[in-house]
DNA sequence: CATGTTTACTTGCTTTTTGCAAGGAAAATA
DNA sequence: TATTTTCCTTGCAAAAAGCAAGTAAACATG
């Protein structure tokens, strides 16, 4: 995702930033799970590296996706947090989610986050939305 | 994309199947583009390669995205079409669209699916759907 | 029916990206 | 000052993607 291409279709435009599993899976993060902090990423359970983190969050950055701004409670780090922008890829995630919760196993163990949107996804970024409503930009 | 790791996290999941870009490309060309076979998708201005398509077509197949059967009319070539389990990847596709409509530099050649998009979504999607009514699966 | 074309796929090679392990720097802590 | 925490970098190996050429079956043509 280094080389932006710029298509005229909208679904390659997308996919020109978020088109990588990474990018996604840290907006997820962000966004759902709340994750604030660069160990916070490095912690969830799909394994990320650390180079990799590093070069995902600059472009999500650079993108305009997030924010980064140091902490002022604790200046070794960092705050990671959604922009308009990035929250507008909601959507997107929701669909997954709904798609998911269709086809996946059986047998899987259930993630909160199917039911709650199964049950009312306007609601469920509604909700999302509004723990970020600070956002200036 | 080639092991599954079936994390229980939803988001994860979809992206287990979807989470790179030619993928979610060459859906886009089956159910949007209305392309069918081996050459029109090798067509698409994004320029895939054939070893690459080969493998992402199997993997579609495979994990039940679509159907792959040999064209009656010409036995050289094989028709791709969407199923069931395709189709409902839509949504995700049009949140694409969707954001990307919002994002796109104004001054972009627009596609028509933006407009249809922002239009009326569900109908969209409904247009879509028809068109492959006929699967079976 | 021999020859050439179309369509899908394969193979070998190079380049790019990712994964992994170790280390480094700034801020906080003791 | 020494140690820990947090974020980031670097070097190297592994995996994936990109590229060009070639193969094989179905078909078309003379």
């Amino acid at each position: 995702m280094t080389k932006k291409t710029h298509s005229n279709c909208p679904v390659y435009y997308a996919l020109d930033f978020i088109g990588d599993k990474w990018s996604l899976i840290i907006l997820r993060d962000i966004m759902l799970e709340e994750k604030k902090f660069f160990l916070d990423f490095i912690g969830s359970h799909e394994g990320i590296a650390t180079n990799i983190l590093t070069n995902r969050l600059a472009n999500l950055e650079s993108d305009g996706f997030i924010n980064k701004i140091r902490d002022t409670a604790d200046k070794k780090r960092f705050v990671y947090s959604p922009t308009k922008k990035g929250l507008d890829i909601l959507p997107v995630i929701i669909a997954m989610i709904t798609w998911s919760s269709k086809y996946i196993a059986k047998g899987s163990p259930a993630s909160n986050f199917m039911a709650m949107v199964n049950d009312d996804p306007v609601k469920f970024e509604k909700d999302i939305c509004a723990k970020f409503s600070n956002q200036t930009e």
